[in-house]
RNA sequence: GGCCCCAUCGUCUAGUCAGGUCCAGGACACCAGGUUUUCAUCCUGGGAACAGGGGUUCGAAUCCCCUUGGGGUCACCA
């Protein structure tokens, strides 16, 4: 993260969000390609916060993106900073506060009359847009505002009364020329007299960005293809105000497996669904509040709160599609490999290398390979990368990456363990975990106490406990106490003798005794190799839990025979 | 709906710009078999695409046109 422009050899690229929430994964790929087309060429990478909305901009979230940009593993050379300053020359970098760098050109305009204040209100504006959709007519604003004559405008501006400033686009087609579309052409008339500062003062996007881009040196643009169309207005707007076109390069959006826009509203969507099907009409016990709940049903555009779609989530049992790069991080992926699966949905390195980092991509990457049509996200590809780098690891090198995913979304079924304990768990997860966070989702029978686990009658349970001659449940009572009296409770030990009483006892079938041994131990049918799943346990907790589960499977039994 | 852009296995893609080496390669997913004390991993094998139709050419996944399909956009949001 050290500042690179006395070195930069001219290159300049943005990344430049609005402060609403978390980071997108596009958002991240946008960030990905600008980053490595800015340290591939030795240039400065710029971080802009795009906050001329007031409505929608709250000081806390802007400045959460940083936080996941830094955690996958990019760095800037410019923009602001965690603790709130700023570094760089081309400060500040929060819009709102270069309203009078904004004001300069937009004078400037004015006085060349190239744009001009308008005095439409919103209402007639609404009127004149509903009209034309309603005339299955695309809206152009029709230049009402030039009815009036300027000198009257500005009075009128100057006397205070409410207005916006629009630029007065010139009569003529526009060519936008594009490193990853290729060129297009936009008819005359496709581009009206749009709005660069509003009525609280604050420039439009539009305005803004072509500012920026300038002032901050930026000299190739990627941006997501949303923004197509808008090009035509800021090519328009550079020649008005005498600036360079940089190169753009639009990037096509990441899309969910169906082909839909993958967006925060999928978690919503997701959790709605539940409800539904649940056919529940009031929110579960203890998971949100009933007013907020019937609020949100009644609204089938209302989204719930983070906070609270969690909590409902949870309630129902439902997992929520990851779409921020906190929920990757959350769901345990490693940066490096979103990073790597990201940069291929959309750039290929042209060959058939598949697995790379951020040190080859800034290498490679380059605009004429990037993909131009929107790519879906598939999360078993996603998976499938990640277990491979988690495969590559060495012991401790997982450990150490499992653990502090623990200490920050599992710090209570971290407190409950050993370290001992913890670093068998560990190990015995390494090879056959895809995220990090399927140890913690997958052992929580390590986490409860003895006295709280139940044995549930499941179709797995009931076969290897209770079906065959002899049943499980019997050998588990046999072997018992020959366990409990060993000598060491060690993985190894545990291994020789039960490997050598199943010799006896199962005509050497291991299977026969190590479900009811998994069983007994865990409440279910799924854990690590059962030689360590006891050892992790220990010999007291082992013990208890047999025989809870012994008395447990008789009880069931007997009722079952009444 | 107007305007703009795009089109290779289910998915991400290589090959397209400079037409022949492509009865189209890789990866994930899927299917079958194997290893395994559960789940997972792992090993072996398999099916799977040039959207359709016209041209141009000795020859087209590659160039042109049309159709179809997909995406973007049409705010005092970015």
């Amino acid at each position: 993260m050290k500042n690179q422009t006395t070195t930069n050899t001219g290159t300049g690229t943005r990344f430049a969000p609005s402060p609403s929430g978390d980071l997108h994964v596009g958002g991240a790929r946008t960030a990905l390609f600008c980053w490595a087309f800015a340290r591939g060429r030795q240039g400065r990478f710029v971080l802009r916060i795009e906050d001329t909305d007031r409505k929608r901009s709250s000081g806390a979230a802007a400045l959460g993106f940083l936080e996941d940009l830094d955690w996958l593993g990019m760095s800037w050379d410019e923009g602001p900073e965690l603790d709130g300053s700023t570094r760089g020359e081309h400060g500040p970098y929060f819009q709102s506060q270069r309203l009078e760098l904004y004001q300069k050109h937009l004078a400037d305009l004015l006085d060349r009359d190239l744009a001009y204040h308008a005095f439409d209100t919103a209402e007639e504006l609404d009127d004149k847009r509903r009209a034309a959709r309603a005339a299955k007519q695309p809206y152009r604003y029709d230049r009402a505002g030039l009815e009036v004559p300027r000198d009257e405008r500005i009075a009128r501006a100057e006397a205070g009364e409410p207005h916006v400033v629009r630029f007065r686009t010139p009569d003529r087609p526009v060519v936008i020329t594009d490193a990853v579309l290729g060129e297009a052409t936009l008819p005359e008339g496709e581009v009206d007299d749009f709005v660069i500062r509003k009525a609280d003062g604050y420039p439009t996007y539009h305005f803004a960005v072509v500012v920026d881009d300038a002032l901050m040196e930026c000299t190739h643009v990627l941006r997501a293809q949303e923004h197509f169309n808008n090009t035509a207005k800021h090519l328009l707007l550079q020649e008005a105000l005498g600036f360079p076109h940089p190169v753009y390069g639009h990037l096509s959006l990441i899309m969910n497996p169906d082909g839909s826009k993958m967006s925060k509203r999928d978690k919503d969507k997701a959790v709605r669904a539940a409800v539904k099907q649940a056919g529940i009409e009031a929110p579960p016990e203890g998971s949100i509040a009933p007013e907020v709940f019937n609020a949100w049903i009644a609204d089938k555009k209302a989204q719930l709160e983070n906070t609270d779609l969690v909590r409902l989530a949870e309630a129902l049992d439902v997992e929520l599609p990851e779409i921020n790069v906190k929920d990757f991080r959350r769901s345990g992926y490693l940066p490096e490999v979103l990073c790597n699966f990201l940069a291929l949905n959309g750039w290929s390195p042209g060959n058939d290398l598949e697995k790379f980092d951020n040190a080859f991509l800034a290498e490679h990457f380059d605009l004429s390979r990037v993909q131009k049509t929107p790519a879906r996200f598939d999360r078993d590809k996603l998976r499938a990368f990640n277990l491979d780098a988690i495969q590559s690891m060495t012991p401790r090198e997982f450990r150490d990456k499992v653990h502090a995913h623990g200490e920050q979304f599992h710090p209570e079924f971290l407190n409950r363990l050993s370290d001992e304990q913890f670093d068998m768990l560990a190990e015995a997860s390494r090879e056959r975990s895809k995220t990090l966070d399927e140890l913690y989702q997958g052992n929580r029978w390590l986490v409860v106490e003895d006295g709280d686990l139940s044995w549930p009658i499941s179709k797995g349970v009931r076969k290897a406990m209770l079906k065959g001659e002899p049943r499980g449940l019997d050998l588990l009572e046999q072997l018992l106490p020959t366990l409990a009296g060993l000598e060491a409770f060690t993985a190894v030990a545990l291994e020789g003798t039960i490997t050598a009483w199943a010799d006896e006892h199962c005509e050497g079938n291991l299977g026969k005794i190590a479900q009811p041994l998994r069983i007994a131990a865990t409440g279910g049918t799924v854990s690590p190799p059962v030689f360590d799943t006891l050892a992790m346990l220990g010999r007291e907790s082992f013990v208890a839990r047999a025989n809870g589960c012994i008395r447990a499977l008789h009880e069931h039994a007997a009722t079952m025979n009444t």
